[in-house]
DNA sequence: TTCCAGGCTATGT
DNA sequence: ACATAGCATGGA
């Protein structure tokens, strides 16, 4: 266990296998900030949680009520080190494990991240953050900050609306999707196998293969799947391999390589190559 | 100005 | 089944 809960508090008791820059700044969601005080804080759905660093530990700071889920949302059950050292056998991706020691694969709401990698699409990080907190306007008002609307809300608004959130050609993506998804039952979807979800989700629209894999890794917690963009495919050609292939056929290569924890490894090469571009 | 960003859709062969 | 033009927006 590398948690205990104390004062209405989680507390993270091994800071070589959590750390929240690490975890927050490596793509996987896309509303967090650091408050006033130097703390990083992350949304989700209609969730906030405050990471405290101290000296031997991190706090993560909720309502206690949302404890359980924030336990979940930071994978907290899971011993990561274990993980590192398997994907540590791999020589190439060992010295980028040691950088990104402390990342963590979140457990996020499911339809926060559909819409959020839609947006993402030949995209920027900066502008899919911004595209993202502006949906959040029309979400759940929780004091202050708003929730992510459901898809109940998304589906009742017009195209117009879609259109002034600045996310260029893909509102209509956004719209049709949601449309869509008021008619799905998530929960039902969340019990197929990760082939049948993968086929599922290319379905929708603006989702291709890169995006269905993210909401897959992200937002089903299918950690075999090793989302493939063009930071991957950088990573790839700079430190893998020279033989020319397709963006399936890299992932293909890199699911094979890392199996059950690919999503993870996926992980600790994009945050690298993203602060070490070359 | 041109290029690029967590790629996909539509339209060819 | 595979290849590629076009795509909205904004920052470098």
């Amino acid at each position: 266990m590398i948690y205990t809960i104390e004062d209405k508090k989680i507390k993270v008791l091994d800071k070589t296998q959590f750390n929240p820059k690490q975890i927050l700044e490596c793509g996987q969601v896309f509303r967090y900030g650091i408050d006033e005080k130097g703390n990083y804080y992350v949304y989700s759905k209609n969730k906030k949680a405050t990471i405290v660093e101290c000296a031997n530990y991190y706090e993560i700071i909720t309502n206690e009520n949302d404890i359980p889920y924030f336990i979940n949302y930071f994978d907290l059950d899971t011993d990561y080190n274990i993980i590192k050292e398997k994907l540590k056998r791999n020589p190439i991706l060992s010295p980028m494990v040691d950088y990104g020691y402390g990342i963590r694969i979140l457990n996020a709401d499911t339809e926060e991240i559909i819409y959020s990698f839609i947006i993402s699409q030949n995209n920027n990080i900066k502008r899919i953050q911004k595209i993202v907190n502006k949906i959040c306007e029309i979400g759940e008002n929780c004091g202050d900050y708003y929730g992510f609307p459901s898809s109940d809300v998304l589906a009742k608004q017009p195209l117009k609306y879609f259109e002034t959130l600045g996310a260029g050609y893909r509102d209509k993506f956004l719209k049709n999707s949601a449309d869509f998804l008021i008619t799905q039952n998530l929960d039902e979807i969340k019990k197929l196998s990760t082939n049948e979800i993968y086929d599922y989700l290319l379905k929708l629209s603006g989702v291709g293969p890169k995006v269905a894999s993210c909401i897959l890794l992200f937002g089903f917690g299918r950690r075999e799947k090793f989302p493939v963009d063009t930071w991957i495919e950088q990573v790839y050609y700079n430190h893998f391999s020279s033989e020319k292939r397709t963006r399936p056929a890299i992932q293909a290569y890199f699911e094979n390589e890392f199996k059950e924890n690919s999503g993870l490894a996926q992980q600790y090469l994009f945050y690298y190559e993203r602060s070490n571009p070359k």
